[in-house]
DNA sequence: CAGTGGTCTAGACCACTCA
DNA sequence: GAGTGGTCTAGACCACTGA
């Protein structure tokens, strides 16, 4: 189900849209290698270094030299073979490497590219504050049009029993009700961030936070109008490999992590939500502003 | 070069730290599925999933099932062979697959553990006030023996032209000299961070921040002393994967992500320094706090 | 349709670990 | 020296893309 424009706010803020490459993928550039016909760089197969990773260097420095220009594809694995004289798993394995690292990326029966540099979303928290919480109407789909991208948001209201984490995190006890909040946001159709956000049935019971249609000003508004006044946030960052559920949804090129970001919101005496949210690691940019005194 | 406690200082804080698993690796622990001598799960090679993602989804599923424990090693890729009724390379797609994932770790000649849960070092930027800075002697030496670490730190100092991001960054023209003060931070021997701290020469100019041994307080303590006054801190976060240099001196399990922290010093009028840090993502987490208003 | 990457086999030999 | 993972070969067939 898809909820509306008034639905969301409290999210991160699109600070900035930096474009740092606009390469169209493939079909229409003309790979540079094609018209020099190189020569093969040579493998050493006495040297002790494994030729898969030979194979991987020597294709990493043409990248970074630009011979192998973003966006556009690498010799095909056939043709790579002759090139360095070692089989076909070998030059895969090469490749895996690199694609591992994120440098290349293999779409089946098209080729194998040369990673695109990507549109990356600085998420700038100093938006935040109370002020611009009720002045601006929902993060995610208020800078949408800004950024040039169509927002669209799938959200879900369910009522679970809290885990331990969530309960510890929450300051309740394991197997209290929590209200959660279950949002997929895309741009363009392409999901970009997962959000999972719970609160206290206690606090929630009585408010639009049940629905999915919070309202104006979101979640954040309706708890502060039924007295939970918010004091500060609290954020743990951290980085892993994506599941395969995470991979399935956000679909991050391989070699590609997800910045997991936990935000604990504090009213005066209490937390009242704690938010799981997910987003591929090459689209995300966050940007923490901190005062030095 | 190494230097001494007192050449550190502004860094993050180990606010705490976590020990989410003490497992010892391999050698003492007996895997549970040596005594079970299990069935092996069935590969349906008309379902069309690949039989590799089929081998991998079962042995997931031990692992999270407790079968295969952290830090035990699984059966053998030859037993594994024969379990699962596929090539070893099959059975080797499988597993670094998994090791992709980071479930599990591969040691030469040893075998293949299930990763046992690491220890998670979190790091709170509440710290980086002015007082926290003046009172602690400097947060990595300082909040070491508090973990229960070894600490040591490698430190360089040179002086380079700018490049291009770097005098955006510090609000200069590219080609201008900066100071650069490399550091490599290790718990225990092992690397757990690299930062790179880059400050403007007409700003360290004749102060100590131009040689190893910053003395007491700091790099920041004599910015402060010799009229740079700290206003503010901006962080960007981001996360991906390591480039080989920073996989040769972090050596993060295969499948890990690192997390790399910019941070940029403001003085009330501009800016002063970029310290870019660098971390193995499985051994940190970033805490930032964020007032409502 | 030809060309691409994806999957898989049945071997081989090497480097490393540990009893 | 036995067992482990690491590397590598020379094939095969499949699924997908695009002219």
């Amino acid at each position: 189900m898809y909820c509306g424009s008034g639905g969301q706010t409290g999210q991160y803020q699109f600070d900035r849209l930096t474009r740092t490459g606009a390469t169209t993928v493939g079909r229409l550039d003309q790979p540079a290698w094609r018209a020099a016909e190189e020569a093969a760089t040579v493998i050493d197969k006495s040297s002790g270094v494994p030729a898969y990773r030979q194979v991987a260097t020597a294709i990493r420095a043409k990248i970074d030299s630009g011979e192998y220009a973003p966006g556009t594809p690498i010799p095909s694995e056939r043709v790579l073979v002759d090139q360095y004289g070692v089989s076909r798993p070998t030059i895969r394995d090469a490749i895996a490497l690199l694609r591992q690292e994120g440098a290349l990326i293999a779409e089946h029966g098209r080729g194998v590219f040369v990673r695109p540099r990507t549109t990356v979303v600085r998420l700038s928290r100093s938006r935040l504050s109370r002020e611009a919480r009720s002045a601006n109407r929902g993060a995610f789909l208020g800078d949408a049009t800004a950024g040039g991208f169509t927002p669209s948001t799938t959200m879900k209201v369910r009522f679970d029993p809290a885990d331990e984490r969530t309960a510890e995190l929450l300051g309740i006890d394991a197997g209290e009700e929590v209200t959660v909040r279950d949002r997929v946001m895309r741009a363009d159709g392409l999901a970009v961030m997962i959000a999972v956000s719970r609160l206290p049935r206690s606090v929630t019971r009585g408010t639009a936070i049940e629905v999915v249609d919070t309202g104006p000003g979101g979640a954040y508004a309706r708890l502060e109008e039924s007295g939970h006044r918010l004091d500060h946030f609290e954020e743990i960052v951290s980085a892993r490999m994506p599941t395969p559920e995470e991979a399935s949804i956000l679909q991050p090129s391989s070699g590609v992590p997800v910045i997991r970001v936990t935000r604990v919101a504090y009213a005066a005496d209490r937390a009242v939500e704690v938010n799981d949210m997910t987003m591929a690691g090459d689209r995300y940019e966050l940007i923490y502003h901190i005062p030095a005194d």
